[in-house]
DNA sequence: CTCCGGGACA
DNA sequence: TGTCCAGGAG
């Protein structure tokens, strides 16, 4: 195993002053992730491409807990992208179930018949290719890349740039997304061999997620604290502009969510009256209503009546 | 920059 | 109630 970002007497030195940039021990990260990472259902050796991205799309945004039960059913049914493009987008969207931002779904089915009929049935490992599919974006494309094909890749996602931001520019946390930035201060640390880059890429993502907190970082069990720039600068809060909060509760994202699981729960296409049962607001029942049918999660039968997309 | 789900937890 | 969570697209 080789190591580019082996640690030096001038890293070190570097790391004593507060405030500058620090090289992190990679061999530290790599070695505490064979020992210490998640026993996660999309790791296993038996994986492929397709399961790593069915995971990575589901976990947009959405918490480990719950996606855990939703991918071994998916992978059940559908162990192959050709096996979900020949499902109804109804029953996609049934199986999504409440994972929340359902166009994911619609764009995954998108994305397996584009597997499918363009690409052998196999999960392409080009990342350029990878982001030409619909719901595949710099992080998905890069993570399939890396975790799938064990390829070289910079995997930024939320974790590993307040990992960077504390680590090795000695920040509270990681300020607005800068992507062309966050690509390559990440790509900086990864070492040259593919394989190591990619368990690297793996371990600044674990630690991000169990150790590196936003709230409450574990500091005392972390593996690369020796060098981290954020600890030499005494662990000071984060200073750039407010983090924006999306609300949820009164949106027309509640009430999609609302009409969508009447749906879900219903047998086939309802009448209207079930769904205006949802919300009391008229004009935003229908202005949600109206947004799913133009997203292509919702259709109206010939008699007037609505149910989910491709169903009878 | 805004919108797009939903649940758990302080 | 507020906040966070393996982002992507218009």
């Amino acid at each position: 195993m080789t190591n580019q970002n082996a640690r030096s007497a001038e890293s070190v030195a570097k790391n004593a002053a507060p405030g500058r940039t620090s090289t992190i021990n990679t061999d530290d990260l790599i070695e505490w992730f064979a020992a210490d990472a998640r026993d996660l259902p999309w790791r296993g050796p038996e994986v492929d491409g397709w399961g790593v991205l069915v995971s990575e799309t589901m976990l947009q945004q959405t918490p480990v807990a719950r996606v855990m039960p939703i991918w071994r059913e998916w992978m059940a049914r559908w162990p192959k992208p050709s096996d979900l493009a020949a499902t109804s987008q109804a029953e996609v969207l049934r199986a999504w179930g409440k994972l929340g931002y359902p166009r994911r779904a619609m764009r995954l089915h998108e994305a397996a018949s584009a597997i499918a009929s363009e690409h052998d049935d196999t999960v392409p490992s080009d990342v350029d290719t990878l982001l030409a599919l619909p719901g595949v974006g710099t992080y998905t494309a890069r993570a399939v890349a890396a975790f799938a094909y064990g390829k070289r890749a910079p995997v930024v996602d939320t974790n590993v740039r307040r990992v960077v931001a504390r680590a090795v520019h000695g920040e509270g946390d990681a300020g607005n997304p800068s992507p062309n930035r966050d690509l390559a201060d990440v790509d900086a640390l990864l070492p040259s061999d593919d394989r190591d880059a990619a368990r690297l890429s793996a371990a600044l993502m674990e630690l991000g997620q169990t150790v590196c907190t936003v709230k409450s970082p574990g500091c005392e069990i972390c593996p690369i604290v020796a060098d981290c720039a954020w600890q030499h600068a005494g662990r000071p809060a984060y200073a750039g502009p407010p983090k924006k909060v999306q609300r949820f509760a009164g949106t027309d994202r509640q009430v999609r969510g609302l009409l969508l699981d009447v749906l879900r729960r219903s047998e086939g296409p309802v009448q209207r009256p079930e769904l205006d049962a949802v919300w009391h607001d008229a004009a935003q029942r229908d202005r949600a209503l109206d947004s799913l049918l133009v997203d292509g999660l919702l259709e109206q039968t010939e008699d007037g009546r609505f149910g989910l997309p491709g169903e009878e």
